[in-house]
DNA sequence: ATAAGCACGC
DNA sequence: GACGTACGTGCTTATA
């Protein structure tokens, strides 16, 4: 008999052995059969686990398999021979460092807090659930009432007819590759000029969105046993390295609108002596640029505690920090954003609705005021180029095998990802050390509180009220000490308490 | 069952 | 002149 987390770790771990970014620059490895819900937080026998293995085929996969049956039931601790199979295999991919120091360690943090889980506000999403019914009914009489016609409002395909056939609100609309008309956000915000039915129908998406993704969705996954939600991490999914969470997904709850911000309510602390609290980093992608590119004036900008749009802002446009505004730190913001993606003129001319000659001059600026982070994106396009990956602080790869590609498209998309990947993948790889961290400290010290999720840039504990004072300088300390970024940037993260998630954010 | 279209997060 | 912002999960509808 082996103990549930026995199990876990080992599935987990071969989850990461089998990874994308360490092994096998071909496929993914994606095997969850091992999942804690499936262990129904029970131990439970490796044959039994077989059995539930479901549709994971392939063939290595099979036979490592086998491998647990051997050894499994004899012994719990089938790491040493694993380890024989593929450290080898890591080794000559260069990435066990990765493995070593950020995956494997990683491994019982994650079981830990899968099993934790987290505590839902059934009656409040209860509630909320029927006025947001109410609200998507109201919106849905009136668009049924402006076309005339009542029709499937959730089908884009039905909508698309009304809107552009019977309607022919714009006779320029455009299509999807399929022929169909695009009814999707961007088109409706366009449309809402020209008729106001095009807000209804936008708010009526929202309603429906929240209520079916979210407030609908989540009591169904709450575990009979524990009355949490249990959501299952993947180490092994994202290509750049982040964790992905399902079952259900806790890394996209609402927080941009107001009426999907209220969500957030609904996760609570397990009791009335507990609270929540979340730490996240600040800025941490632009940072690592920073660091990474060592541009001498990003680097100072964050030395000095600046804001960094604003500064940003004031070397594009050529002015002095106090003269910025708003207007120009939204844009610059922009710009920020979009250089991580390896965003052009075009893109940042739709994202801020300008002209694609103010667009181009502002990255123009741009490039020209960051030497550093201009030389830095040609570094890593070259790099890929010449060795067919790019790479994390950590030594996680990416391949990227259309680097040298003549399609134009798919050398551009593998261009981008050259300058994306080690960045957001350093990101990663900066607040995985530091969960490794947390939960070492939590452990050391004896604290009850617990770490229950990540957000790619954010902690979230369900923590004991008298424990928060020294919690909260703790987390802190882990994230902000976990990677130590070169030229002096500075790392910083900031933190929060509240009765809900949404207090605590 | 699978694809398309859409929308939520960082 | 192409193409047009990285990475995900999951809902409903429509078609096979």
């Amino acid at each position: 008999m082996l103990k549930w987390y026995g199990c876990e770790i080992k599935g987990k771990i071969f989850d990461t052995l089998l990874a994308h970014s360490l092994i096998d620059p071909e496929g993914k490895g994606n095997m969850d059969w091992l999942s804690a819900k499936y262990l129904n937080y029970e131990p439970i026998h490796i044959e039994e686990l077989i059995g539930k293995k479901g549709k994971n085929q392939g063939n290595m996969r099979d036979v490592e398999l086998e491998k647990i049956k051997e050894y499994a039931v004899e012994d719990a601790d089938v790491t040493l021979q694993f380890k024989e199979i593929f450290i080898p295999k890591m080794q000559k991919c260069e990435v066990e460092k990765v493995f070593l120091e950020v995956e494997n360690p990683l491994v019982p943090v994650l079981t830990d807090m899968e099993y934790e889980g987290v505590r839902i506000d059934v009656d409040f999403l209860n509630e909320y659930s029927k006025v947001l019914e109410i609200e998507a009914r109201v919106q849905e009489e009136k668009v049924y009432e402006s076309a005339g016609i009542r029709f499937n409002l959730g089908s884009p395909k039905q909508l698309g007819e009304v809107l552009f056939e019977r309607l022919k609100l714009d006779p320029k609309a455009r299509k999807t590759k399929t022929g169909q008309y695009a009814t999707d956000e961007n088109v409706l915000r366009k449309l809402a000029v020209v008729h106001p039915v095009a807000d209804n129908i936008l708010a009526y998406r929202e309603y429906t969105k929240l209520r079916s993704t979210y407030v609908d969705a989540l009591p169904l996954l709450i575990n009979k046993k524990t009355g949490r939600v249990h959501t299952t991490y993947g180490q092994a999914a994202v290509v750049t390295g982040r964790l992905n969470s399902n079952n259900p997904n806790l890394q996209n709850i609402p927080i941009k609108t107001e009426r999907g911000r209220e969500i957030r309510k609904a996760f609570i602390p397990r009791d009335d002596k507990h609270v929540l609290v979340s730490a996240d980093y600040s800025q941490i992608e632009l940072r690592i640029v920073a660091a990474l590119s060592g541009d001498a004036v990003m680097c100072e900008a964050f030395r000095q505690s600046k804001d960094v749009h604003t500064a940003t802002a004031a070397k594009v446009y050529g002015v002095e920090e106090e003269a910025v505004t708003k207007e120009m730190r939204r844009k610059a913001k922009s710009v920020n954003f979009g250089i991580i993606y390896g965003q052009g003129a075009f893109g940042l001319a739709e994202n801020l609705g300008i002209s694609r000659t103010e667009a181009k001059t502002i990255i123009d600026n741009y490039k020209k005021e960051f030497e550093g982070i201009t030389r830095y994106m040609d570094d890593m396009i070259n790099y890929a180029r010449e060795h067919g990956y790019v790479q994390t602080v950590m030594g996680r790869k990416r391949w990227l095998r259309d680097i040298n590609s003549s399609n134009f498209t798919v050398r551009g998309y593998a261009e981008r990802n050259a300058i994306n990947s080690p960045i957001q993948g350093t990101a990663a790889d900066m607040i995985k050390l530091a969960m490794v961290k947390v939960h070492h400290a939590l452990k050391e010290k004896a604290f009850k509180s617990k770490m229950i999720l990540q957000v790619h840039d954010e902690l979230v504990f369900d923590a004991l009220q008298e424990e928060v004072e020294d919690l909260q300088p703790l987390i802190l300390d882990c994230m902000q000490s976990a990677m130590v970024l070169p030229n002096g940037v500075p790392v910083i993260a900031e933190v929060g308490t509240g009765i809900n998630w949404l207090e605590a954010h």
